[in-house]
DNA sequence: ATTTCACATTGACACTTTTCGATTTGGCGC
DNA sequence: GCGCCAAATCGAAAAGTGTCAATGTGAAAT
């Protein structure tokens, strides 16, 4: 349950349409807050509010330098969301689906 | 602007730790709303409410036959996902951050 | 036809998220 | 120091989300 919490914060952060297009601008490299900025319609505390959210889960690094904060892409994050991704979505031997289900009455009786 | 919509949504939907359990628990094959309720510590109200969503964003399946619904994961969705996630995590030619980006003035001040 | 069962929908509630303007913080140049 | 700029944080309003109990619906069993 905890590896789901982990990774699940990475795709509602992906969940924002702003934010997945931030990480498509900075998929090319790094780039600095205000030049971000000028590709969004949005004021510059909404922008701060979406880089830490994208922070926070793992997805985005800053660094600052001076008085600007670049961003880029943590691909260590990334490879990580694309292995859960395939994961969850794909059969496998030690899937939760296969663990302790008792299945209700109803589809007992169907089997 | 359009794809980014369309494609957020499945990641939106998997923002959820515990839609991301019932798309797990769909990857080794088809169950009946039933099974998945067996799982959860969740209301069937919620339940329902959550495969709702699931399917709305195209990553799940309904089969109804007789009284019951069996749910299954969509390949294309989850294939046609895969790609937008590689898209906008990796360096390309056409990258919206190529596009008519003039950085601000301060950025101009420090190249 | 009546009941039962699986599931969907509704209405309500608390909680979270998105967004903004205003303010604060910290670096840089004068 | 002083003001300016980039960015973070705060406070608040509006919208969205997760959850449940109650109710509705449609199929199957009696």
């Amino acid at each position: 349950m905890e590896k789901y919490l982990e990774h699940t914060k990475v795709f509602k952060a992906l969940g924002d349409p702003k934010r997945a297009m931030i990480v498509d601008m900075l998929s090319c490299g790094e780039l600095c807050a205000c030049m971000i900025l000028e590709k969004f319609e949005m004021s510059q505390s909404t922008l701060s509010h979406h880089m830490k959210l994208l922070c926070e889960c793992g997805l985005v690094k800053g660094r600052e330098e001076g008085k600007w904060t670049y961003y880029s892409l943590d691909t260590d994050t990334i490879s990580k969301t694309k292995q859960f991704f395939h994961d969850i979505t794909s059969d496998k031997e030690n899937c939760i689906c296969k663990e302790n289900i008792d299945c209700c009455e109803g589809c007992d009786e169907n089997e």
